[in-house]
DNA sequence: GTCCTGGAAC
DNA sequence: GTTCCCGGAC
């Protein structure tokens, strides 16, 4: 394995983009993950709150103690109507809790109040207490049904190995890695695609220990030590 | 010690 | 732009 040089920074084609896509979609198949927050049927309040527990906490934590907030907090009037240290007791195992109970609150409040309907665009979006970049391209994707990419710090990293591309710190401040989650997803299967590559890179493309071995990637990869 | 489907205060 | 929040897994 090497690192991913700067230097070498040059933009994927459509043809590997497609090609990149085609693979994931045939492994997402057999291999993807099953969450309680995934399908078609979930309501956009649990799919919301999904959203909001898995703000830098690991998705297998969250589903341990993710029907437990659902069977205490059913929907946004309940959480309005509790208090911080309500909140803040069932999001304890989770982590985050103090800042998470204030402004799931807050967001519960205002959502409450209009009758449970988001703002349709991503800037009025992120206006929203505990909305960033990310859940707001998030609710736009399963909300609205736009194709709006799920660009987090581990899909980042899959894209970056693999075609090569660097990317910055700061992921709010990368156009040029946005610009290019948002092509990949910019298909018929955006949702699918998504998850796949959010899998991808939980399960196979690693932070440390990434499995190469078995990586069905490799071949195109960037980072993979041919 | 580092990391995780980020966001906001500073 | 940088730092902190947070617990649990590794």
């Amino acid at each position: 394995m090497r690192k991913v040089s700067k230097k070498e920074d040059s933009y994927p084609s459509l043809r590997q983009i497609k090609f990149f896509r085609k693979l994931l979609l045939n492994w997402f198949s057999k291999n993807g993950r099953k969450f309680p927050w995934r399908g078609s049927r979930i309501s956009n309040y649990n799919r919301i709150i999904a959203e909001i527990l898995l703000q830098r906490t690991k998705a297998e934590i969250v589903k341990q103690h993710y029907n437990e907030f659902l069977e205490v907090y059913p929907d946004w009037k309940s959480i309005a109507n509790a208090s911080n240290r309500e909140l803040g007791k069932v999001l304890r195992p989770l982590g985050l809790w103090r800042k998470r109970s204030i402004t799931l609150k807050k967001l519960a409040v205002i959502i409450d109040k209009s009758g449970g309907k988001f703002p349709k665009d991503v800037k009025a979006l992120e206006f929203l207490p505990g909305i960033g970049q990310y859940i707001s391209n998030s609710i736009m994707l399963f909300y609205f049904k736009n194709r709006s990419p799920l660009l987090d710090v581990n899909v980042a990293r899959l894209l970056s190995r693999y075609f090569g591309i660097s990317c910055k710190e700061d992921l709010r401040f990368d156009l040029q890695m946005q610009c290019l989650a948002r092509e990949i997803v910019n298909c018929d299967e955006t949702i699918t695609v998504n998850l796949a590559m959010i899998d991808y890179a939980s399960l196979i493309c690693k932070n440390k220990s990434a499995i190469c071995s078995t990586c069905l990637l490799r071949k195109n990869c960037s980072f993979y030590d041919k």
